[in-house]
DNA sequence: CTAATTAGGGAACGATTGTTCCGCTTAATT
DNA sequence: AATTAAGCGGAACAATCGTTCCCTAATTAG
């Protein structure tokens, strides 16, 4: 009945992600959304209602992303100290490589928006409570197996290492390019468990 | 030979220090400025130079406060774990007790700024570093005295130390109430020492 | 081929942004 | 008391903000 998009709407989200991600969400203008995700501006509106749920939207699908990649990482693990130890050091690569430092999308939006947008509250929160499920869950696993230390019970383990994350991602969002500092607190952070 | 200030510019920072933490430098506008310290747009330029130069101002008498705070206590300090367990008990009951948790004004600027504002990344650098210092001071002093244990480093549990910290900082920011939540990562983090 | 419907480019909107400037007030110095 | 320099309230600035609207292009159903 009617004409078809020209642009695929994943693929634009995932563009909207880099520049929220990058600038922020009040750093980010409508003009900056329409030159990095190349569609007009009637188009995105049209999409994705207004810059609020565009912004939403993506960090939606940002945070699923990074859900699935850590859950699925652990499901499968057979030595979850061990694949704990990847999850880290690959954070602390993508800190040291990546030349702009975005840090963590999420760890972003949490310190800029959480307190004023409750839809994006919704979304940290959830974020939260999940993350440190998953990591609950692999400690349990790990604790049951023998490779992990049951001194700290399991949930106190998840709300741990999930704060360290935090830590290193604001870390990495201000610019430190020092691979000892990162070990330096992964050293400290493991010998717990 | 002229007219005299009818306000105090330390007071001002005072008040800027509170808008712009509570809001972010971005989500700061002069209007906000001008309602909020309660001077005029004229003398708000005329005594500040523009919005980045108060930003970074207001930044820096905030970051003075809380280093002296943190470095008076661990100097006069004979015991410093329990220093350190004062300290940490102190951020968690402000993230608490704060009706608007704001987290920490330093932590919030280093996301929203540091990779996009050079004077913003220096001060950011600036703190980390001495804050590190600080805190690795004070492990040193209670390795020796046999207070802190020497399974890690001084420079190791400094970095794991500020690492913790700022976590807390961005679980306040993002509207953690849950006292347990905190307590857990206090408990695991000092099982350390 | 025509009708119907959506996509998309771009001009335009009012509101708000950060900043400047003018004109009057105030007070210390001469 | 006169002079002078700064403080201050508020109007005004251009620029940019997020958003809407109009008009043409494109596509498919009938």
């Amino acid at each position: 009945m009617a004409r078809t998009k020209e642009f695929n709407e994943d693929q634009a989200l995932d563009k909207a992600i880099e520049i929220f991600w990058h600038k922020g969400y009040n750093g980010t203008s409508a003009q900056d959304l329409v030159t990095h995700l190349g569609l007009s501006r009637s188009s995105l509106y049209d999409t994705f209602g207004d810059k609020q749920k565009l912004f939403s939207k993506a960090l939606r699908r940002y945070q699923k992303q990074g859900q699935d990649y850590v859950k699925n990482l652990l499901d499968e693990s057979e030595d979850i100290k061990a694949t704990l130890t990847v999850i880290f050091k690959q954070a602390v690569l993508e800190s040291l490589e990546d030349r702009i430092t975005k840090g963590c999308f999420m760890v972003n939006s949490s310190v800029e928006l959480a307190m004023h947008d409750e839809e994006i509250a919704k979304i940290v929160n959830d974020n939260r409570a999940t993350m440190q499920d998953i990591f609950l869950k692999a400690v349990t696993k790990g604790q049951e197996a023998g490779k992990i230390s049951t001194k700290q019970d399991a949930r106190t383990l998840a709300r741990f290492i999930f704060n360290n994350y935090t830590g290193i991602r604001v870390l990495a969002r201000s610019g430190e390019k020092d691979k000892q500092a990162y070990d330096d607190i992964l050293k400290a952070m493991f010998s717990l468990f």
